[in-house]
DNA sequence: ATCCCGAGGG
DNA sequence: CCCTCTGGAT
């Protein structure tokens, strides 16, 4: 596809830009995301991680002691309780590990596609489906790859039959890049870009 | 459809 | 002041 090749060209660097050490890191790094910059959640997470070593660390405490921790990022009542349960099963069911499915990663609190998606793509390297965030849906709308009244998993379904599975990782990275740097929610700075020019002249402006 | 919610930019 | 940020649960 001729969009990937300008992404590529033009975003050779993408690449996760959560902070994270293991499977349960970025995990809990992904939950923390919902909502938030990942500036800002690398931020908080140096702490955390250092506090909570072990997914059985966040199991053996209470939601109001992780809560601290995560207080700037923002959401951080559902995101502790999300935290702290979703270590919990790791726990009792996972064996304490990172489980390597869709399926079963679906069943952890605070754990949709949009994470599952991320936790199986960067720290495993299994493209089960697309990442499909804020970036990703407003990009993929703009450039003509989804319908503009698509829902979000609509949006992962039009990604997932257009582009070759393999790229599915790196793709929804360079779209997240480009939606942060150039093709903004806000307006969008389209003016010059590459891609903006080529595949999407469409950034409009807010209406209102 | 609503709620959760702080930080940062405009 | 307003909007947005790698969403998910109810």
């Amino acid at each position: 596809m001729e969009l990937l090749e300008a992404l590529r060209e033009q975003y050779p660097d993408a690449r996760c830009e959560l902070d994270y050490s293991t499977p349960h890191e970025l995990l809990i790094a992904t939950i923390l995301s919902a909502q938030a910059t990942d500036v800002s959640v690398n931020k908080a997470t140096p702490a955390l991680f250092k506090r909570f070593p072990t997914p059985a660390d966040y199991a053996g405490a209470t939601p109001a002691e992780i809560e601290p921790y995560i207080k700037t990022i923002g959401l951080y009542r559902n995101k502790a309780r999300a935290v702290h349960e979703a270590m919990r099963a790791l726990c009792e069911r996972f064996g304490g590990q990172v489980p390597r499915t869709m399926e079963e990663l679906l069943t952890l609190r605070g754990v949709a596609r949009k994470t599952a998606n991320v936790v199986l793509g960067n720290a495993f390297g299994i493209n089960a489906g697309f990442v499909v965030d804020t970036h990703v849906e407003r990009l993929s709308k703009r450039l003509g790859l989804a319908p503009k009244n698509a829902t979000v998993a609509k949006v992962e379904q039009h990604l997932m039959k257009l582009l070759p599975q393999a790229t599915w990782c790196d793709a929804s990275h360079m779209l997240i890049f480009h939606g942060r740097r150039a093709c903004k929610a806000r307006g969008g700075e389209c003016g010059g870009n590459v891609i903006c020019e080529r595949f999407g002249g469409r950034c409009e402006k807010r209406k209102r």
